[in-house]
DNA sequence: TTCTACCCTAACGTAAGGGTCAAGTTCAAT
DNA sequence: ATTGAACTTGACCCTTACGTTAGGGTAGAA
């Protein structure tokens, strides 16, 4: 009975962005706080207003996440995302070996969650062994 | 030039048992404050005592650490393991469920780790074909 | 206007340690 | 027996990523 994006200009307040990302309003203010996803307005009562892109930011950052990056690192891999677009040309070069140097951390933290789930694996091995001997 | 355990009697120090188990000073010291693994004994001065029990302790700690278990569960899981030779039959119907329900969800999140390490690679992907575009 | 659902900030709490520090302990070498 | 380097102690503050009240303000329908 109610539109999923109440205004006609496309922004949402942030119980309807928590709902359709899954993230809770208080990890939404968060991000607010910190500067990782920033509200793209208010409304004059203070309400923050959130865009699709803004949307799209939280997806992204829900795609990190199992990575383990901090926040704060975050931020920073979003910005040289943002910033990619334009300086294709100019200094470029910083900004190629700022993403390639994520691109290797995120080759390690990926190595290390594939290591965790075959402890995991064996840890459960080890754990149902124990349930076989009741 | 030195033997692995410094004492007849079978027990380390601190030190030695941080650096056989790859664990920090400060972690040991926590768990033993916590109750997950109590140092063994105590020398006259104080210093913490442990066992080669004690260690095999911290190993089976740490496969259980990627499943993102909290402490408090940990000692909870460890105290039924610890229970489980004696009573095989008395009791042992709450301690069978107990150990069940652990098996449950370890089981969900040996899941929840295959699923992060999908999306792991589903973002590096994205980021590898960000960079082929520089 | 008043109700209700939603939103705000501010501030303290939490887990699992990390780091630092002064002070006490061990123990091998003298 | 003594000494001094290496080790250990407990205490306390710091960190990350939120959860959790507490006390209010706002949006919009009845």
């Amino acid at each position: 009975m109610e539109a999923l994006m109440t205004d006609a200009s496309g922004t949402m307040h942030i119980g309807e962005l928590a709902e359709r990302s899954g993230l809770s309003l208080r990890t939404l203010r968060h991000y607010d706080e910190i500067g990782l996803v920033s509200a793209s307005g208010r409304t004059e009562g203070g309400f923050r207003l959130y865009t699709d892109s803004d949307y799209d930011r939280l997806i992204l950052i829900r795609r990190m996440k199992p990575l383990g990056f901090s926040l704060e690192q975050m931020v920073e891999l979003l910005e040289i995302i943002d910033s990619l677009p334009d300086a294709s040309e100019s200094d470029s070069t910083t900004l190629r070996d700022r993403l390639s140097t994520f691109v290797q951390e995120t080759i390690t933290r990926r190595e290390t969650l594939r290591v965790q789930l075959e402890i995991a694996d064996d840890f459960l091995e080890l754990l149902q062994s124990r349930e076989g001997l009741l």
